[in-house]
DNA sequence: CACTTGACCTGTCCGC
DNA sequence: TGCGGACAGGTCAAGT
């Protein structure tokens, strides 16, 4: 999916797009994109208000003003793409474009508005989903009880990121930053362009990292995330934001997908290996064993 | 418990 | 252009 980045912008895209709007009509095509439907659909979503867009880990929150939320993970492939023609989205807006491609065979979950445009979630490999919660739930539900802290946190030290890895101590670093439980947020994309920018070979042992080597991981991994939300998150297949726009991130990105490519630190051939069943791109120059 | 692997889906790309 | 297999931004359940 979508990691930190990619969720972070399209949260901000749909905090600027759908607050203060009410749901008027909904409609699904699977029902495990949409477990809810059809049944709490009327009842607990039709003519509620989106007062909030937030985000916990790769996890979407669309508060509403009623005593339930709408919870969504994009996973590998979901989109959330707002297509409205109202006053907050005037003639020119680059949505524009996407104004009658909507919805189309990837759609899983249409949903409609009172002023009559349209928010659709868009899912090809069918692993994401939408559901209707109650708000007092989400904090019980297993995930978010399990899920570490987030990486881009004012008071998130290098000695807490550094702590959180002693739960896995004899798994390869790698894993490690891809377990949610440790920290939030990070996918494939960001363990590799952080273990690049540490200088920490993928296959370390969590065990075998000095606290130098925490401390360089702790300011990779936030710059790295950082400069992602700043670009708008890593497009590399299906990713688009709320308003249906790639984000630039891959023009940055140091080794991932760039094997066979120069290391941009050392000029050495990039490598592409597998590790924690991932694809792993590294620099077996900088970053050894 | 800590850790690894396969399953969930659809689509694309690469080698024959 | 067809076919088979590997692979794709994530997480779970089930295995060791």
């Amino acid at each position: 999916m979508p990691e930190l980045p990619e969720v972070e912008t399209v949260v901000r895209g749909l905090n600027n797009l759908i607050v203060g709007k009410k749901f008027r009509r909904a409609s699904f095509d699977n029902q495990k994109s949409f477990p809810n439907a059809p049944k709490d659909v009327e009842q607990f979503l039709i003519g509620a208000k989106v007062t909030h867009v937030r985000r916990r880990a790769k996890v979407i929150l669309i508060e509403l003003d009623t005593s339930y939320t709408l919870m969504a993970h994009l996973k590998m492939t979901g989109q959330f793409v707002y297509v409205g023609t109202d006053e907050r989205f005037g003639a020119g807006h680059p949505n524009d474009s996407l104004i009658g491609q909507l919805p189309d065979k990837s759609t899983r979950v249409q949903f409609e508005f009172n002023d009559g445009t349209h928010l659709y979630f868009n899912d090809q490999r069918k692993f994401g989903w939408v559901r209707l919660i109650p708000t007092p739930e989400i904090p019980n539900i297993d995930f978010m009880k399990k899920v570490g802290p987030e990486p881009l946190d004012a008071n998130f030290t290098a000695v807490n990121f550094r702590e959180r890895f002693q739960r896995r101590p004899r798994s390869n670093i790698k894993a490690a930053l891809l377990d949610q439980t440790v920290i939030a947020g990070i996918g494939n994309i960001y363990a590799d362009e952080s273990l690049w920018g540490a200088k920490i070979h993928p296959q370390r042992l969590v065990s075998s990292l000095s606290d130098h080597e925490f401390d360089d991981l702790y300011r990779e991994v936030r710059a790295v995330l950082t400069l992602s939300i700043e670009k708008g998150g890593s497009s590399n297949r299906n990713y688009v934001n709320a308003s249906g726009q790639k984000g630039k991130y891959m023009d940055f990105a140091k080794v991932f997908r760039r094997e066979g490519l120069p290391c941009p630190r050392c000029g050495t051939t990039i490598e592409k290996i597998r590790v924690a069943g991932r694809g792993t791109h590294y620099c077996p120059h900088d970053q050894v064993l």
